[in-house]
DNA sequence: AGCAGCGTAGCACGACCGTGCTAGTATGTG
DNA sequence: CACATACTAGCACGGTCGTGCTACGCTGCT
């Protein structure tokens, strides 16, 4: 088997140990069992604890990146900008586990060092997104008004995760995805509305 | 030393071994050596781990309910909100590690079933306490508009708080005010602006 | 004084942990 | 064919884990 795709395997069964168990049953042994391999050859291709766990978020994010790189052309610019939006909440069982996983690996940082630098790419990576985004609402470049407007957005974004992170997956969703709307359309709507009114 | 005293010594320091060496580290001998009593002295308290884990939930959550109970007049309304807000955000070092323990905890909830409904508690209550805010700053009540200012004003706050969280101590938080600032001055401005323009 | 109850201290057990290590086995290369 | 390399398999070690259990001291009531 392609190494990489042992590794990748490996990083599921992280992933599949951290939903059913909880990040403190992820070891060596359940992670192996997991996937179905011996110890011996999870060890071969990750030496250390450590090194599974630190590769199976830097993957985790990678799967998220390409995602997002995926062109989603629409029309209407609001409409691209909503559809990419949805693309980081999590709308589904899938991006749910995934935002769990995440969460997990979050509150592994302090055991793991390394899991600190990845959560904060993430971060960045989705910060600039927002900039984008309303870059492309707004025409605009650069301004104060712009990376206000993106900062807010940002947050309002981590705010909605965390939300429907919260919520039972079969429960109503329609609620987030009109708040994200209304933000969309105030932002291209008002190009100054992202000034401080203190 | 008084019971309730002594699981309160016991809870603080599973916190303080969760912000030292990870959720995973959290063991009955790591929180007791930490605590400075012996294993047998704990589990006289807490026999099992699970116990343990879930009162230091539980307490976390009720410190915090405490804080925000805790009456802080001002003259003008939006005052009075956006101090009340600044309570629940990881603004100093205090409340930072709060806000990370609580991540932590979010992350065992597979391996200990009862911090799902802590967590959901602590979410509900933001949640109406939000709905408080909104009606504070409006005058209105029970309207559809309150609660579509309601939730979103919950969603921006929980992603301040993962915001804040990201940002280095040290950091300038100025940002997350003025966010807070103009969604405040916004829902008292506009009474109307809950609606969905979709 | 005797005694009960509560909290402290700690031993013991079996299980699981990470990791160092060796042996076998398949695979591709000369 | 021989042989090196890559991977699988698994043993062994010292350590930590949760938890059942007993023994000891203190404190207050009768």
């Amino acid at each position: 088997m392609d190494r990489d795709a042992r590794k990748a395997q490996l990083a599921e069964a992280v992933w599949q140990v951290i939903l059913d168990q909880g990040i403190s049953a992820v070891s060596v042994r359940t992670v192996a069992e997991h996937a179905g391999v011996v110890v011996g050859s999870l060890r071969h291709v990750f030496p250390t604890r450590s090194e599974l766990v630190q590769f199976s978020a830097e993957l985790m994010m990678e799967r998220v990146t390409e995602r997002l790189l995926t062109a989603t052309p629409h029309d209407d610019s609001r409409e691209y900008v909503v559809a990419k939006i949805k693309n980081v909440l999590p709308l589904d069982p899938d991006s749910r586990a995934e935002y769990e996983v995440n969460l997990a690996l979050l509150a592994e940082r302090a055991a793991v060092p390394g899991l600190l630098q990845v959560r904060l790419d993430a971060h960045h990576q989705l910060a600039k997104l927002c900039v984008r985004l309303v870059e492309i609402l707004t025409g605009q470049s650069g301004t104060p008004a712009v990376a206000s407007r993106a900062h807010r957005l940002h947050a309002l974004i981590d705010g909605l995760a965390f939300h429907l992170f919260h919520q039972p997956v079969e429960a109503d969703t329609t609620w987030a995805l009109d708040i994200v709307w209304s933000e969309v359309s105030a932002i291209a709507a008002d190009t100054n509305s992202g000034e401080i009114t203190r």
